[in-house]
DNA sequence: CCATTTTATGGAATCGTTTTCACAATATAT
DNA sequence: ATATATTGTGAAAACGATTCCATAAAATGG
């Protein structure tokens, strides 16, 4: 192992100078410079990240916390918030909770140790008495910048997808189909995206005078055979909804193979929203009309925030929480539905 | 920022003892142990890792290096991995070099400077001239195990899928199945996965006395849109193949788009097998036969390799090279082809 | 050419652990 | 009870960098 006192005596200096040097300190002379840049060379010297780490107190390392890395989402928020931070040499360590929020605490015990030099935080949901974790969160010596997921915190650094908007425009552009018997299918964790996507949805068939039909409102977990199922108790109900919007991906998978399994057609019989845009969407028949969230730009954005306050402080932010806009990305899966003849205002 | 100084004075003992205590090194009284315990609660310490790792020349830490996060096979491969260390209470670095040598040159250089404990590295496709990087990766003074895909180095630790023996499986179930003009898409990259597939393929037509047409052998890069074209361009032939082999996800998706423009239907017009399984699977029409590699085991495997190789040396290791075996999952992708009546001889 | 400012350099302390070595305390054998 | 083996404990030396401070060398001004 070759350390920064054998650089000094093959150049000639002292390690002070050599330290200087490598971390461009300045006030080192062109010549003397260059004669430790060849002993480096030349030695084929490696500064030792733990010994440098120790004393500057910096890791040059993040740590990213995310529900379920298999989820076509969050490889797409990594590589927004890798492509920034590799920027300014930050490397990241990938923690995957498995939406348990044990889990989740496990690894920023970790990190915390690990001395991360901040942290990119997608939450799992949270269970209940979880006060005094809350409380460590909020108090954790290590920035943490929230991404997509929200804690009951106020006031703290975070990256979101405007999921009320989202809500708010697939459901509206099912009503301006003329679609009043709308169903919404979302996910019972008590996660703010979710939560959100519903007040979307609730916000639009109020804002043009739809009564809710609250059996139209199904919850579950996030799975293709929930999705199914809950596919199936829409579809046999009497006054069956002549639209669906999903909330979540892998239930919207499920929605497909439930109408497929009914033997309706879509967008004839039934139209469909979904939740989130991949590349292989195209495998989809119909291809879905979906709300797609801005993913890669979310891990970009919330990579540069952590980044920026790491440099300069939480304290001189202008807005701690920034909100990004998903967009609706109409294909083939709505169709429009004429029974209902009344006018439909517009906002 | 409490220190193992502020314990040791809160629990009236020296560092040393602290430090015995903390990593179960025996030789303790009990009752000192449990003084010590309380002081470290009660301040609340957390053992810097930094200083530790300096001294003891570990870091915890392991790199993982993937082409690509989003292609949704790596994730699986990235959980299997995590799944493993986390039990010895490693954390991984994810290193994602978009396919690209420099990168993944670049990125081993820096987990060489982080003084990773070991890496599992998926490699890029290796560009010509990489003479000294090769000599590089064979010399890093940190294990490495290779996954999924080799590089030209001799008896080193790797865990790899049985590609030969996927492309065989593929392609024999074509033959048994009446098939005679089958043709393959892969990747035209220098990969082994696919150039093994290929050979899998090639050893099972000649099992079978079967000619290779050349013409039915296409490469191009692994898109979804490179998948349509190269099926445009196998389904114009004069002599249209009456199955498609597609060694690569993506490109299988782009087949099933060039088949639905072409309208031809499959498996009625023709049979398609694909590579990897995912979980969302279902939403293909027809749900599609495939090579399914054991993606997760992957992981699994090669992280219990390397911490193996971390525990004992990569010395006294029975077999450095573990392949595992994919399966072949038949579904509704393929057709009995009937026209040629000729008695077909199974191996 | 000397006084003064600026720039370049090295010595040594420091970061927070682990670990060796010496020795003290206790247990075991005779 | 004494000799010996075992166990428990602390002082101090690493580990490999960064950085403060003092001083030497060079540059600048008159």
């Amino acid at each position: 192992m070759v350390k920064i006192t054998d650089v000094a005596k093959k150049a000639g200096v002292s390690v002070a100078t050599v330290s200087r040097v490598i971390n461009r300190r300045g006030n080192v002379r062109k010549s003397t410079e260059q004669k430790v840049l060849e002993a480096i060379k030349e030695l084929n010297y490696i500064p030792n990240f733990s010994a440098r780490s120790l004393k500057t107190e910096k890791t040059l390392t993040i740590g990213m916390i995310v529900p379920d890395i298999t989820n076509p989402f969050f490889p797409i928020v990594f590589r927004g918030a890798e492509s920034v931070v590799k920027q300014e040499d930050y490397t990241i360590i990938l923690c995957n909770t498995f939406e348990d929020e044990y889990e989740e605490m496990r690894y920023l015990s970790i990190l915390e140790a690990k001395k991360v030099d901040g942290i990119l935080l997608i939450k799992a949901p949270g269970r209940s008495g979880n006060e005094q974790y809350m409380e460590k969160l909020n108090t954790l010596p290590i920035p943490i910048v929230y991404l997509d997921r929200l804690p009951k915190l106020q006031d703290i650094p975070a990256v979101v997808a405007d999921n009320i908007g989202g809500g708010y425009a697939a459901t509206t552009h099912l009503l301006k189909l003329g679609h009043r018997k709308i169903a919404i299918i979302t996910v019972q964790y008590p996660l703010t995206v979710h939560l959100e996507r519903l007040q979307g949805y609730v916000n639009s068939l109020r804002d043009h005078n739809i009564s809710i039909n609250k059996s139209y409102i199904k919850k579950g977990i996030p799975t293709i055979e929930e999705g199914i199922s809950l596919g199936h108790s829409l579809l046999s109900m009497k006054d069956r909804p002549t639209a669906i919007f999903v909330t979540n991906h892998k239930m919207t998978i499920g929605i497909m193979r439930a109408l497929e399994i009914a033997a309706l057609e879509c967008p004839k019989d039934i139209s469909v929203v979904g939740y989130d845009d991949f590349d292989w969407e195209s495998v989809f028949h119909p291809r879905l009309t979906v709300v797609a969230q801005p993913a890669y730009q979310m891990g970009e954005t919330a990579a540069w925030l952590l980044i920026k306050i790491l440099r300069d402080g939480v304290d001189d932010l202008p807005n701690k929480k920034v909100i990004l806009s998903p967009e609706l990305k109409i294909r083939e899966s709505c169709g429009i539905y004429c029974q209902s003849k009344s006018k439909l205002k517009m906002p």
